[in-house]
Order: structure tokens, then C-alpha cells, then sequence
DNA sequence: ACCGTGATAATCT
DNA sequence: GATTATCACGGTG
């Protein structure tokens, strides 16, 4: 296959992920994510994401202290933490915020550039469309394997505070008071989202 | 609603 | 080393 050409921006600094990580899951939106194996370039824009803020987060993997399996969210940022969960399903984050502090943004769902094969529309899936796997933690987002780039920004600049939603994140309801905090976000009326937010609340709310 | 599926981490011997 | 509960999900009904 030829090399495909990303008319829509270069990769996103490893500045973008030094910063709070919901500033960083909002403006995740719209970028595009990029697998590259083999001969192979599968990519999709992101249009929901969670963020995951740190140890303090009840939610968050980190929570439960330095282990094997969070080791890279409590490394630098700008890398993938990929875990595998359920027995089948891959989920990718990208660590955020300044080293040490432990907090990455799960993407959750991407609408999916021409060539994907399968649903794009949740965590599990996306990683594996995108071929996503272990294989993949702690990669580097500003390499040359599983990137970020600066991709269409459109729906979520030009009227944020409309083309944005945000709500509770999904499946966190272990997490106490951190299980509201509306640190999911998502693009409005985006097709690919994963849940329509009428079902994620009666979900969230029995 | 129900459950497959196996890694993960805590809690034992 | 073994046991057990848990799980940032997804498919099915």
C-alpha cells in the first residue's frame, strides 16, 4: 500500500499532553489517531474521550498505587497506557501532564478514515480496528507507530461550548464521588459516539 | 437483563 | 504458588 497522505497536520507536540489532562481530553477532539503496522495505516477522528486525572481520581487505574500494569501512566507523558480488559478488549489512553503525576485520556470513539474495517464507536472497538494492542504500551505519540495528529478541529472550535457535551464517564460506578465528575466528553450529534447521552444517564442514574 | 473471557492485584497458604 | 473478586467492554436477547 502507498503512503498515505495527511493533508489535515503534523503530529501534536509532546507539549499538548503537558497540561491538565480534562483540558487535554477536550481538545483531543477532532485529532485524528494513526496506526501504522506492516504496510498497513488505519486512522479515525477522535469525537469522545475521558479523562482520567490521577491518583486522587477514584476511577482512575492509578489509584490503586504503582503497579506493573500502570507503571507507564506514572512515566511521561505523551505515550500510550494500553490494557487489555474482560478477557478481550484492548482499550488506548494517552498519558498526560507532567511526569509523575499518573493521569492519561481514554479515547473512547473515533469516526473511522476510509479503510477501517468494523466499528469504531467504543473502546474495545476502536483498538481493534485500528489494530490496536498490548503490543502498544507506552509507544510513543510523537513516533512513527501510534500517533496523534493535529486533525479537524472544526466542530469542536468553532462553537465549543455547543458542539461539546460532557457527562459522567462510563462504567466508573465504583468510584464514589468521582464517578459523577463530568470528565467524559464528546462531539454533539456525532454519529460515532459511543452512547447517546439520554442512555449513558438512566444508565448512570439507577 | 445476562454473561463470556482472562489479565490483574489483593489476599491467602 | 494458589485462590478469589474485580473489571475504564461488547454481544446478545
Amino acid at each position: 500500500m502507498e503512503a498515505r497522505h495527511y493533508p489535515l497536520g503534523g503530529k501534536l507536540p509532546l507539549a499538548f499532553y503537558v497540561r491538565p489532562t480534562t483540558e487535554v481530553a477536550r481538545d483531543l477532539l477532532g485529532r485524528r489517531l494513526v496506526c501504522v503496522s506492516g504496510g498497513l495505516t488505519l486512522s479515525g477522528r477522535i469525537v469522545e474521550t475521558e479523562a482520567y486525572v490521577g491518583p486522587h481520581d477514584l476511577a482512575c487505574h492509578a489509584a490503586r498505587g504503582r503497579t506493573p500494569r500502570t507503571e507507564i501512566m506514572f512515566g511521561p507523558p505523551g505515550r500510550a497506557y494500553v490494557y487489555f480488559i474482560y478477557g478481550m478488549h484492548h482499550c488506548v489512553n494517552a498519558v498526560t501532564e507532567p511526569e509523575g503525576h499518573a493521569s492519561a485520556v481514554l479515547i473512547r470513539a473515533l469516526e473511522p478514515d476510509p479503510g477501517i474495517d468494523g466499528r469504531t464507536d467504543g473502546p474495545g472497538r476502536l483498538c481493534k480496528a485500528l489494530g490496536i494492542d498490548r503490543s502498544h504500551n507506552g509507544e510513543h505519540l510523537t513516533g512513527d507507530r501510534l500517533f496523534i495528529i493535529e486533525g479537524d478541529r472544526s466542530a469542536a472550535d468553532t462553537e465549543p461550548s455547543a458542539s461539546v457535551k460532557t457527562g459522567p464517564r462510563i462504567g466508573v460506578g465504583y468510584a464514589g464521588d468521582w464517578a459523577s465528575k463530568p470528565y467524559r466528553y464528546w462531539l454533539a450529534d456525532n454519529r460515532w459516539v459511543s452512547r447517546p447521552y439520554s442512555r449513558t444517564m438512566s444508565r448512570y442514574e439507577k
